[in-house]
DNA sequence: GTGGTCTAGACCACG
DNA sequence: GTGGTCTAGACCACT
């Protein structure tokens, strides 16, 4: 289920909070469904059950798992609902990095095409 | 010239690499030009040499800009266009981006106005 | 009766230990009253029984019930007399608590309407 | 400066919070102001880097102070003034404090020189 | 020197 | 079994 790259940049801990937000936005998680025990995925992955433990916080502390001591961790009700709402507070980056492209000489038509490409996998996938 | 944010999260050195590559890119600073010294800029932004040199040396490490000993830093031959064509790598950058906010629900459409918004201001500043 | 939240952060033990006071002070529980099974309450609370019987252990600790080998749990003789002074006890709690908000800049006035408050929900009640 | 209970049941590095907390809406600490590093407060304490680097992830996340890596740890701006919006949300925490303490057969006469009492602590450390 | 991340392994409270 | 906290000690990037 859950796949990381020890040798990536980007921290391990935060590798898995990705993960888990992909999982609940692509319905793969639903709200209620208990997330994999700390042990059990620090098994899975070879990762230390601290660093399972600093990303199940994190995503705590945003409000889409809960965490219940002696029980387990599950995702939190309207998990889904905000985590979109906050995805969506991200187009301003969008923007940003569209103008980077823009400063670099990128035509606007070519950013196009890269939108129609992208929307046209999801369409596939959707068949 | 420069402005760095030593509260920021990103790296003081990252910071002034990314400057130096968009005062390029806009035409601030181009081939040939002398770029202000480690020691100059160490007094103007209250920032420690090793910093600056560290930017120095990742700016000449992409080979846009070539110190010269004894004389200085400067912007080096085809430096725009060579930045030009590795910023161009960052599409799939976009594409990821993009696909993020497809996953969040973000509809096509909102992210084409949001093109149009960012041409959108490019054509104002030239107007 | 008994009402549990098992995604709570406070242990549901202690959620319990917390009812059956509360029970115990509001006067549904007299002393002498029989307390309900630990099986009853697991299978009506859906929760398992060392649950419980860990929260009648800590209200037998306390004084409030007594175990009857063969016949139940009883409220205990003057468990509410006792209740109330160590509930009492918790004066300074309080103190602690205002002194934090005094801090924080709220004003006197501020927490004695809170106090006029809560004592004018009680005297609705009453009516 | 900072005075931590390793006995204490409130974990170590939330009595570092609510120390920090206290020394901002004190003024001990001003916004700007460097907060000791991890590693002498770890020496001057005997506890563990990794709990004082905790504490302050979690200082970090509330917006109270800024963690700047390679620098050192900075009072953030508003710090003083975020912190007291959020602590007056704990009147509601108080009236539910109150309600237990009525509830326990506490008058309305000894919360409310409770009160009073607290203020004229207050007072005289003006003087 | 600074903060940030990670591992290894321990103990605790809870169910 | 679960999650939460803590220690000990390491490595990294940055200043």
């Amino acid at each position: 289920m859950f796949q990381i790259d020890v040798m990536s940049r980007t921290p391990v801990y935060e590798q898995l909070v990705e993960q888990v937000e992909k999982f609940i936005l692509t319905g793969i998680l639903s709200e209620g469904d208990k997330v994999p025990s700390v042990r059990s995925l620090s098994m899975e992955l070879s990762v230390n059950p601290n660093t399972i433990q600093k990303a199940f916080s994190e995503l705590d502390r945003r409000g889409l798992i809960s965490s219940v001591p002696g029980k387990g961790c599950f995702v939190a009700e309207k998990a889904r609902e905000s985590l979109q709402v906050s995805k969506r507070g991200n187009l301003e980056g969008l923007s940003s990095q569209i103008r980077e492209l823009a400063l670099a000489g990128v035509s606007k038509e070519e950013i196009l095409s890269c939108v129609e490409k992208v929307f046209g996998e999801e369409e596939k996938k959707n068949d």
